[in-house]
DNA sequence: ATTAGTGTTATGGTTATCTAGTACACTAAA
DNA sequence: TTTAGTGTACTAGATAACCATAACACTAAT
């Protein structure tokens, strides 16, 4: 089951984060053809945003034909494979890492100072 | 001189971009210490977007002493940095490291993946 | 048939973002 | 002094995002 998270901060709309997770998940193999997702409900519980921000997302997801909702059963990953663009993939990369070295910066921190946390961490 | 990119279909709103890539110019050194930024007109004639689309994030980067305005003359990168204790500042490393790396993550991006991107020279 | 769980739709309201337009205040150079 | 270039301030409006709330429609298990 994929793990959803939301940075409120981001500037990001919540619906955009909750489709370009579940479109990477997918591209990444974390999501599979026929796979269940949370309910509408319970993601919205356990995001602690509304469910109309969630049905949003799941609407959007499914016009695109990467999700296939049945009223009364739920929602599942749909068979058309979301292949994301290596250029879109750089891109996204790039504007989170942006981001994630601004804030950083903000506190003082160098680029060599958060790829020493990182690769610590990798050890 | 900083180039200014703006992407409309990231979500991420102007202001904040704007903000996002003159934090992130001066934490990886493309911005120093008294160099003037473009001014307001002009940065927004370059993007096209409105003149109090850039004021907003020069405005906001002022108050955080990010930036330092002259009115009659520009705007110019500040001095200060963030003054944090050191204890205090290796634990705001790991946790804001660690949030992100979720996040990141959430997205199908690996730790190598950042440091790819955060040790890239050039752009 | 009933019920619990699911997706769907709708109304109304608040806030944030961005835009357009206008005007004012200050600085540096001609 | 005048002028061009700078930052600053304000009003007003459009759109998007999000929320609270409620209701409706369908499905599967009981």
């Amino acid at each position: 089951m994929i793990e959803f998270k939301l940075d409120p901060k981001s500037g990001v709309p919540y619906y955009r984060q909750i489709i370009d997770q579940i479109r990477y998940g997918i591209a990444s193999g974390k999501l599979d053809t026929g796979e269940q997702l949370p309910t509408v409900r319970s993601l919205a519980v356990d995001l602690k945003i509304n469910l109309n921000t969630v049905t949003k997302a799941y609407k959007e997801l499914e016009i695109q034909k990467v999700l296939e909702s049945q009223q009364g059963t739920g929602t599942f990953i749909g068979s058309a494979k979301a292949q994301i663009p290596e250029k879109e993939k750089r891109e996204k990369l790039r504007s989170i890492c942006s981001e994630f070295l601004g804030i950083a910066g903000s506190y003082g921190f160098s680029a060599a100072d958060i790829v020493g946390e990182l690769t610590r961490k990798g050890r």
